[in-house]
DNA sequence: ATAGGGTTAG
């Protein structure tokens, strides 16, 4: 015997003690099966004396690889380590147990192996090893003049279809034909298998089709194959064929189909299966049930998932996976994080699945301290590897707002996919880092990755809020060339993104081209007309949509609510708060007060909005005040501007933004002292204004203008031109407001005036684009009441037409009037 | 010694 063939050293308990003792575990049935095995195999020529030696039985009852160990000496000992029954028996124990490595250290040293230890070995490869290792023990085989059997078909089969190596499946199919073996059921069915685990569900099914005799397994294979590939629909279908045909589900198959329910939410199919499983008495199977747990949270049934959940006397688990994922999908993260902390409190050692769970509820919940908790186990756990939890770890850091942290995690991946890109790209959207955004999505083009319909929807939200036209273009053309245009998710991307880059009539056609809507997209084209002040064009397109088969949701009442009160419609505005609730059963959120107390005061109904906040059934919050402070400044009201704005010093200690308004209130009613007051309270608190910053595109740049700055390489040139400019137009009837400065003379307020962002960037369009041309502007706050009269002005002496996106609406300025009906 | 199908996921 070869010394590297010696066993591990032996345990201080007496070798035969810890094998009796499993054995004595094990029910009598199984060492009477045990026995029935051996003895069947009489049939070869193994003499009686071997198989049925006490080792023999005791061999096969052995559950883990330390045990088997343990064994070695004992076959040593009774001369049995040349019989080639313990040798084939060792080496497929060590493939069991997934120890390539000590199967080779068997196999290797024997020096006249029987077939029958080649097939083992193969087996052991085709389970633990590369396919590319598994392949050459074949070719090994075929050297050393071992015959191929079925079975050797059958395990290389099933390790091409767990690879989804295609090519290298056909390879065997063709020696398969070869060797005779076409029309053996195992095969066929391994093939089929193939076919369906290289998502080339059709090819299987053709195979499943041809086949002269089908069996349960076959059945089992090709719906699981349709489930698995994301058409559950035929797979119910399949489910349902097989049992007309006579062929009774067993578990496996209400496994398999059982996900294709789940796939599609339907309540009500899940049922009659569930009552398939208690008739058939499945009901207490592990992964039935965990199924079952997968199915109902699916519908929507987390509370019957949970009965289930806590009936199972055994979870494996995928089970607390199941249920943890069930709460995450139902809305309720802070129940998956407290299950995942019951599944950790019973020293069930979490998978990489449920890191990924666990991370999804805390980047729901934006809880970066216990995302912070499982990026460490994720370590201790040795999951650093697996790239779908780091995507899940990108994304929930991008959740968290730490994008540092994500792109460092994201720069050191290795073996990115498509899924760690597009994570990527949308935190960056997703924190208003878009031009990060697009350059992440460029150098994907570059590394020759080809986005999907997600990185697609990632980076046209992008572009909206870049709001620069020509960019919308180009992105829609690459939607086109790249096929994405049927798809309802980017379609209604690209309407949201023309409405925001000002084209509304562009995303009304696009709107209008759609086969298949969602309610997003409904959402999408009313808000469009509400923030282009075409309230009238919203209002119209919600009844259209009332009359439809798509319900609108709490979104839909915000975007129509909001609609009206860009363009003054009260009335209507305070019918829909109404009949949301009372039609449609939806309650009211902080956002649709806040756009309610946004309808009023805009429209000049301050003691309406006032009393509406006073009589709101929940505490109100800073949007609401902000509504009510913002409404005070449009009509010059002291009174409740004050309130308000001590409302919000409460709610919001760090928004500059509010002390501004007020002052400007204050302002406004010359209270100048007062105005000084709210000055240095802004001062000694720290707090600062957010600078104004106006956009322009031109040609391949996007220009940024700050207020009052000079660092445009054009800034000379732009100052001049807006000297003349606002010389015309004050010929033309403009007034300098002087209201909102008061502390310097005269000339030196207008220069303040004349700097402000929209001016220099308006100047700086009219002076780079020929006549005739539209110049889109965005701007990151309100715009100003001078620059909003200015541009009125500017708009009727140039003949220009020029659009401005603020914080929130358009102003179509034209011919000397602006689209919001100077109502914003 | 020896065959094929199965639950959770971004």
């Amino acid at each position: 015997m070869s010394s590297k063939l010696r066993p591990s050293p032996l345990p201080s308990t007496p070798l035969s003690t810890t094998i009796i003792t499993t054995a004595a575990a094990a029910s009598s049935f199984n060492v009477q099966h045990s026995v029935a095995n051996l003895q069947r195999r009489s049939t070869c020529h193994i003499p009686a004396h071997i198989y049925n030696h006490p080792s023999a039985i005791l061999l096969e009852l052995c559950t883990c690889i330390k045990e088997v160990h343990q064994f070695i000496p004992l076959i040593v000992k009774n001369a049995l380590y040349n019989e080639h029954l313990f040798q084939t028996k060792l080496v497929s124990l060590f493939c069991k147990f997934g120890s390539l490595r000590e199967a080779s250290r068997v196999f290797d040293p024997i020096p006249d192996k029987v077939d029958a230890l080649y097939h083992t070995m193969l087996k052991a490869y085709a389970r633990n090893s590369s396919l590319d290792n598994a392949f050459s023990f074949f070719s090994r085989m075929n050297i050393d003049g071992v015959p191929p059997i079925i079975y050797n078909f059958t395990y290389l089969l099933k390790a091409c279809g767990d690879n989804s190596d295609l090519p290298k499946g056909k390879q065997i199919h063709a020696q398969l034909i070869v060797n005779g073996y076409a029309s053996n059921v195992f095969a066929m069915n391994c093939i089929v298998n193939l076919y369906a685990k290289s998502r080339m569900i059709h090819e299987a099914y053709k195979m499943f089709d041809k086949m002269p005799e089908r069996d349960l397994v076959c059945w089992n294979t090709i719906i699981a194959g349709y489930s698995q590939n994301g058409l559950a629909k035929r797979a119910l279908h399949l489910f349902i064929r097989m049992q007309e045909e006579g062929r009774s589900p067993d578990p496996v198959t209400i496994v398999s189909v059982l996900p294709a329910c789940a796939d599609i939410g339907s309540l009500r199919i899940g049922k009659s299966i569930h009552g398939y499983v208690v008739k058939a008495g499945f009901q207490s199977l592990v992964n039935v049930l965990t199924a079952l747990v997968d199915v109902y949270s699916k519908c929507g049934c987390v509370g019957a998932a949970r009965l289930i959940f806590d009936s199972m006397q055994f979870r494996t688990v995928v089970s607390w996976n199941s249920m943890i994922d069930g709460y995450t999908h139902n809305g309720d993260s802070k129940q998956a994080l407290q299950l995942f902390q019951e599944m950790l409190n019973e020293g069930v050692e979490p998978t990489n699945v449920t890191l990924m769970q666990a991370l999804h509820a805390c980047a729901d919940l934006g809880d970066l301290v216990e995302g912070e908790f499982i990026h460490k186990l994720l370590y201790k756990l040795q999951l650093t590897s697996d790239v779908s939890v780091m995507n899940s770890l990108i994304s929930m850091y991008c959740k968290c707002k730490r994008i540092d942290i994500a792109a460092e995690i994201f720069e050191n991946l290795q073996g990115k996919t498509l899924v760690s890109w597009n994570a990527m790209v949308l935190g960056y959207a997703q924190n208003g880092r878009v031009t990060e955004a697009l350059n992440l999505f460029c150098k994907m083009h570059l590394q020759d990755i080809r986005p999907d319909s997600f990185t697609m929807v990632s980076v046209i939200p992008a572009l909206a809020e870049l709001s620069v036209l020509r960019q919308a273009k180009w992105i829609h053309g690459l939607v086109i060339r790249t096929s994405f245009d049927k798809n309802v998710f980017v379609m209604t991307a690209l309407v949201d993104m023309y409405a925001k880059c000002g084209a509304v009539s562009t995303a009304r056609k696009l709107f209008d081209m759609m086969d298949e809507r969602h309610v997003t997209t409904w959402n999408a084209m009313i808000d469009g007309y509400g923030t282009h002040g075409l309230g009238r064009a919203a209002v119209e397109l919600f009844s259209e949509m009332r009359q439809g088969a798509i319900k609108p949701n709490d979104i839909t009442f915000l975007c129509v609510i909001s609609a009206c009160s860009h363009s003054g419609l009260v009335e209507e505005g305070c019918k829909y708060f109404t009949i949301m609730k009372e039609d449609y059963g939806l309650e009211p959120s902080m956002d649709h007060y806040g756009a309610m107390v946004d309808l009023l005061g805009r429209a000049g109904q301050l003691n309406e909005a006032w009393d509406f906040i006073q009589n709101m059934p929940i505490e109100p919050a800073i949007n609401v005040f902000g509504a009510m402070l913002g409404a005070c400044k449009i009509h010059k009201n002291v009174d409740l501007g004050e309130k308000a704005a001590h409302k919000l010093f409460e709610l919001d200690p760090e928004g500059g933004g509010y002390h501004v308004l007020l002052a400007n209130i204050y302002a406004r009613a010359s209270m100048w002292d007062k105005v000084a007051k709210v000055r240095s309270a802004m001062e000694k608190n720290g707090l600062q204004k957010t600078p104004g910053c106006s956009l322009v595109d031109l040609r391949n740049e996007v220009h940024s203008f700050y207020s009052g700055s000079t660092h445009h390489p054009q800034s000379e040139k732009i100052y001049v031109f807006l000297e003349t400019l606002m010389d015309e137009i004050k010929a033309a009837g403009y007034v300098p407001d002087s209201n909102s400065i008061h502390d310097v003379e005269e000339d030196v307020q207008e220069q303040l005036l004349n700097s402000h962002s929209e001016k220099l960037a308006i100047a700086f369009g009219l002076l780079n684009t020929s006549p005739g041309t539209t110049i889109h502007i965005r701007k990151n706050l309100r715009v100003c009441g001078d620059c909003h009269n200015a541009t009125k002005y500017i708009s009727l002496v140039t003949g220009r037409e020029i659009i401005v996106r603020d914080m929130h609406r358009f102003h179509h300025f034209k011919s000397g009037t602006c689209s919001c009906g100077d109502y914003w």
